[in-house]
RNA sequence: GGCGCGGUACCCAAGCGGCUUAAGGGAGGGGUUUGCAAAACCUCGAUUCGUCGGUUCGAAUCCGACCCGCGCCUCCA
């Protein structure tokens, strides 16, 4: 039994699927006025995992991730920079793309963009107005939060005790209610705007999310996702409008992940420390430790990002490919230890239980490390025979699609002049000519190269 | 003020009533192996789970109070 923590109930619930074994999943995407920093990725790895292991235990899922390339935020940076609003956001999902990929996290079935449903946006609008749950004023759109009772379920939060905040009080709109929230803003100078059914202007925030939900996965959803923060307004809010233009569930399960803070702080822009991933590989920092990082803590807590925690990520991941390594690079025996398949097989039953368990990502890595552990017993007692390596190698692949945190097998080449430097450290250890063999070695290790002894000869990988 | 999260060894972190007199990883000490390294193996390491009470035959796990850190409460994943 697979079981999720629900936000909407606010507690674990057995998961099932609304049509056998598909799954159709809804994850907010990014406003592409920016480089997404560390923290953005922490929600789309949790995505990644949590779409990953569906897929592993045979779900075929349906994954939209929305791309919002129209709000205030991409609008200010086009005008701050003399550019189009195109100009500006091809530029950030051209990098999304890319930082994805660096990131090993899978491709979503279908990245829709705000700016391409602005007629559909128009249409539940003019609907909601017909059902009598939004308004206009000032040519400007809003939902009457008055009207729908269930507000405020998924966020726990009392309608009539909602605060009003500082910033509400200007009138750049002018609504109902404080806490309605806009539809669709009304054509201002100098903004972009689409003329529509409703008029001119351009959309409200929340409503690309329900429209392009509905419109690519259908009402209700299994799986809606996003980080904490935007259980409200936003979620409420796409609560509010999805279930009142089509009177169905939204989606049955929401998962929000935590937050991300860096050296035990908040992320912000004054302190410095929104990292980007390009701010990260340029300090040369392995990209698969990060998704390691970002992966290893679970989804409903915090995770600090810190120097400190990003070496001991580094080396527990580490400690996964030196023994993969070893298995790559040693000699076994002809033949099969029966214990391994045991092993294995104790292995993927922890590890396919605890990911069940609302995606416990600690103890289906301890589940790793104890195999680890055993087969490096069985390896030094020379009990490891061939089959079992290739039987551990295949599991581990097998795994990774789950982690994704293996890298690719790239079939690394030496450069001739390289070989050759470490066939004459050969010469020289087999002479006892251990000054010369340690400066090789040393000369290697500046270039990148690490060169280990083995029982079976010498071996090397890259630094 | 409202809603919520968390406090477990030097660090990260699982466990959420007896299977654990507390997993796993990192760092560290000692040993084996090695020409030396590296990797690996063995071993040491919390009588204790923020504090104080309570419930129970039994609590890190349940209840109460308190202390500390953090997040959200209108556009930030």
């Amino acid at each position: 039994m697979i079981q999720f923590f629900n936000t909407l109930s606010g507690k674990k619930e057995p998961f099932h699927s609304i049509q056998a074994k598909k799954v159709r999943l809804y994850t907010c995407g990014p406003t592409v006025y920016d480089y997404a920093h560390i923290g953005n990725f922490r929600a789309y790895i949790f995505e990644d995992l949590l779409k990953r292991f569906l897929l592993f235990k045979g779900y075929k899922v349906k994954h939209v991730m929305n791309i919002t390339d129209v709000d205030d935020k991409t609008i200010k940076k086009a005008d701050h920079e003399g550019v189009s609003l195109k100009q500006v956001t091809d530029k950030y999902i051209r990098a999304f793309f890319a930082d994805i990929d660096t990131l090993n996290i899978l491709r979503a079935d279908l990245y829709p963009k705000a700016t391409e449903h602005i007629p559909e946006m128009a249409h539940m609008v003019k609907a909601l107005v017909e059902k009598g749950y939004a308004y206009k004023k000032n040519g400007s759109y809003y939902f009457d939060i008055s009207k729908f009772k269930d507000y405020g379920k998924l966020a726990k939060i009392d309608r009539d005790e909602l605060k009003t905040g500082e910033r509400v009080e200007s009138d750049e709109y002018d609504k109902k209610n404080a806490h309605d929230f806009a539809l669709w803003k009304d054509k201002k100078p100098g903004e972009p705007f689409w003329e529509t059914e409703i008029g001119p202007g351009r959309p409200g925030w929340h409503i690309e999310c329900s429209v392009m939900s509905t419109k690519y996965l259908g009402q209700p959803i299994d799986i809606h996702c996003g980080g904490v923060d935007n259980i409200f307004p936003h979620h409420e809010n796409e609560i509010a409008q999805s279930e009142t233009y089509a009177d169905k569930k939204l989606a049955h399960f929401w998962l929000h992940c935590h937050h991300l803070i860096v050296e035990g702080s908040k992320m912000s822009k004054s302190k410095g420390n929104q990292y980007t991933l390009r701010d990260l590989a340029d300090q040369g920092i392995d990209p698969l430790v990060i998704r390691y990082l970002l992966l290893s803590t679970h989804y409903r807590k915090m995770v600090n990002y810190s120097d400190k925690t990003l070496k001991q990520s580094q080396s527990s991941l580490e400690r996964i490919r030196s023994f993969l390594y070893e298995l790559k690079t040693r000699s076994f025996a002809e033949g099969e230890n029966p214990e391994v398949k045991k092993w294995i097989q104790d292995t993927e039953k922890k590890f396919t239980d605890s990911l069940s368990d609302d995606l416990n990502i600690s103890l289906a890595l301890t589940s790793l490390f104890e195999l680890i552990r055993e087969i490096n017993k069985l390896m030094a007692n020379q009990e490891l025979y061939h089959n079992d390596v290739r039987a551990v190698q295949s599991s581990f692949e097998k795994w990774d699609q789950v982690l994704g945190i293996l890298p690719k097998e790239d079939e690394d080449q030496l450069e001739a002049s390289i070989k050759e430097k470490i066939d004459q450290r050969n010469k020289a250890r087999k002479e006892k000519n251990y000054d010369l063999a340690d400066q090789i070695r040393d000369e290697l290790l500046e270039k990148g190269i690490i060169l280990e002894d083995t029982k079976d000869g010498v071996r090397w990988k890259k630094k």
